[in-house]
DNA sequence: GTCTATAATAGGATAGAC
DNA sequence: GTCTATCCTATTATAGAC
């Protein structure tokens, strides 16, 4: 199995138990590899199977998301590529989010580096989206965030209430709530 | 020591580390009773502490925050209250939210019930509060859930970045956010 | 590369003395 | 009520065969 598709898999515990809660027995299931096998893939066991979930959502995350926030075209179309991303990533608001999830417990500390460029990438590239559809700087910087927050927020939410329709509410409503007047 | 002193210091622990990553050992630290000491307070375990939590900041949560927003007054100054409330309660953004951190992991499942009821009051109150000011009922219940979701997503970002200034700047302007024309 | 087996430790929980 | 001592299981991690 490719390395990439192992990778993948072990995002969903991730993703899914959070880092202190997911648990090798899992990560060995749900890969179905041995603890062994996985030790041959990641010699430093959990947190560098933790941190190469992380890396491979930041390219995922990049490519799909981000990046097209800068490519030409009008600003309400990127961001429209984003929010399909988004969407997509998030299946519509029933799965939670790998960053948001390791800010809790024993990721936090251990990921802080990782995740702080992670969200730093994110608001700068909503920013600069922002700023190109002629918004002042410090105001399309506190847009990017608030937009970050939102997502976040949402699916926290969302998980708390056990349904999707928070996340699904602040999709639809974030393209227009960026670039209102 | 009071029951009330015990939950609170159990509090500090699930709030740092989530269900999953809060340990007895560390539980047991941060009361200064021994693990023994702490079933006989809480015969049901881990779980029965992490409820117990819960249910003590939800307690909390609607002294301090939510019931203000009930109370007559004009509406800007009831939504400042619940403000200065969660400032107190997050410590300016540099506390992460239980009910957040419960989400992640193993939490999610034996908690759904509670995290249901906890969030659901919270935007009721704020909705309420919005209807109030002469919002229309959807209106007031989509800005009242976005607010929840701001809050929870300014404390994932500023855990993230390592930084609490997201936090503070979401609750400077989440009066006027909310009563916005 | 993947497996079985096993170590070593940390986890949650209980018994029983005081 | 609180402690010490202990139990059992799960957990992370490694060794070594194939």
């Amino acid at each position: 199995m490719p390395r990439e598709e192992v990778v993948e898999r072990l995002l969903t515990v991730f993703r899914d138990r959070g880092y202190d809660g997911a648990s090798l027995a899992e990560l060995s299931e749900a890969t179905g590899l041995g603890k062994s096998s996985l030790y041959h893939y990641f010699p430093g066991g959990k947190e560098e199977m933790a941190g190469a979930v992380i890396a491979h959502l930041n390219e995922w995350l990049w490519v799909h998301a981000l990046e097209p926030l800068t490519q030409p075209g009008a600003p309400a179309r990127r961001i429209q590529r984003m929010v399909e991303a988004l969407d997509e990533c998030y299946a519509g608001g029933k799965n939670a989010c790998v960053l948001g999830n390791m800010v809790v417990g024993a990721g936090r500390q251990i990921f802080q580096r990782e995740l702080r460029k992670s969200f730093g990438a994110w608001i700068d590239a909503l920013a600069k989206v922002l700023a190109d559809a002629g918004q002042p700087p410090k105001q399309a910087r506190e847009r990017a965030e608030d937009a970050v927050i939102r997502i976040e927020g949402a699916l926290i939410l969302a998980g708390g209430l056990g349904e999707p329709t928070p996340f699904r509410r602040l999709l639809k409503r974030l393209p227009h709530d960026l670039l209102a007047d």
